[in-house]
DNA sequence: CTCAAATAATTCGTATCCGAACAATTAGAA
DNA sequence: TTCTAATTGTTCGGATACGAATTATTTGAG
């Protein structure tokens, strides 16, 4: 049930409308450097453009985008631990865990234990897996790899820097700072 | 337990290599057009730095960056019904009902049913919300937002367009085509 | 007026995601 | 050799995140 509303009810509608007109208190909402909002904006929606794009993939293809991110890092790179299969996807291990399960299940990827250090698992593609790779479609949104194709090269040169200098300040350690001398 | 490795095991890795050859019908691997590639990784890398901080904030601010965001819109944009505020932070209506609930448990917001369509529900922004967002971190990286002030600016406006280019792309409707016959 | 269609929020099922904690295994120091 | 430390994979808990189905409510056609 989640019992909604109805506790909390203390705060009664203050007049009628669907509609809220702003009050007067509400802080100007000083955009930051404006350019900060709109990229983080633009960040929020190419996280959504991307999760509905594999939410289609899931329907059409019995295969969800980081799985298929999972199954070519592994067709591309030969048999890998858990630990460096996260690493080319750059996703955290307990993540790829459960990929691999899935994948797993589906009879398209297995895992081995390492003979010499058990601790190791390798993963590895089943032919099933190669075979829907073979025809399987991008793990990005196919209008996006098109529209990418029909610009000019130096504005595809443009977004790739773009997008590799926000990555480069985000990760960004902020470690620094220790002597401040 | 979920019996790691044990079935299925009938598959075993074929030879040494990890190298994987191509079969015939095969698209020859052609790396995409290696901009695809590089944008396609980071975006990822985004999406993983996104969520890294998002829990670094849980940890230190008792909220997290989704939660945060919806605070910060429902500030802004006063009392927003569940679908716009969906709507604001680019974020499926099934998913920000979770994310209000959690405000809604801190006391950070609260639900109010509307008094004349009784379908809408009006959320707000409490007083301990407001105290909270007076002093909250930015949603984003700080080491991001701290970069990219330090960058000239007419490589923040390049970068700004660059992923409003890539949200454009991304979020293109594939609809033409219809009669094909 | 009556009932079907439309609308808003919610629930449900599934899949990501992460860090922390844990078990198994190996390597290295005493 | 023995026991501790490090490494690897896994599990656990919590929070997103989506679409589909459900419920409550309103609107509109007949």
């Amino acid at each position: 049930m989640r019992n909604v509303l109805r506790k909390k009810s203390g705060v009664s509608a203050p007049e009628g409308g669907g509609e809220v007109i702003l009050g007067p208190g509400v802080t100007p909402p000083v955009p930051k450097s404006s350019y900060e909002l709109r990229i983080l904006q633009s960040i929020r929606r190419i996280i959504r453009a991307v999760e509905i794009h594999s939410h289609k993939l899931a329907q059409e293809h019995e295969i969800t985008g980081p799985q298929l991110g999972c199954l070519l890092a592994l067709a591309k790179g030969g048999p890998l631990t858990i630990t460096h299969l996260a690493r080319m996807v750059y996703q955290s291990p307990s993540t790829v865990v459960g990929i691999v399960d899935r994948l797993a299940d589906k009879g398209l990827a297995v895992r081995q234990r390492g003979s010499k250090d058990r601790r190791l698992v390798q993963v590895c593609v089943t032919e099933a897996g190669e075979a829907l790779i073979a025809n399987a479609p991008s793990p990005l949104q196919e209008t996006l790899a098109e529209s990418l194709k029909n610009l000019p090269e130096l504005e595809q040169v443009s977004i790739t820097l773009a997008l590799e200098k926000v990555v480069d300040m985000m990760e960004a350690r902020k470690i620094e700072a220790p002597p401040v001398l």
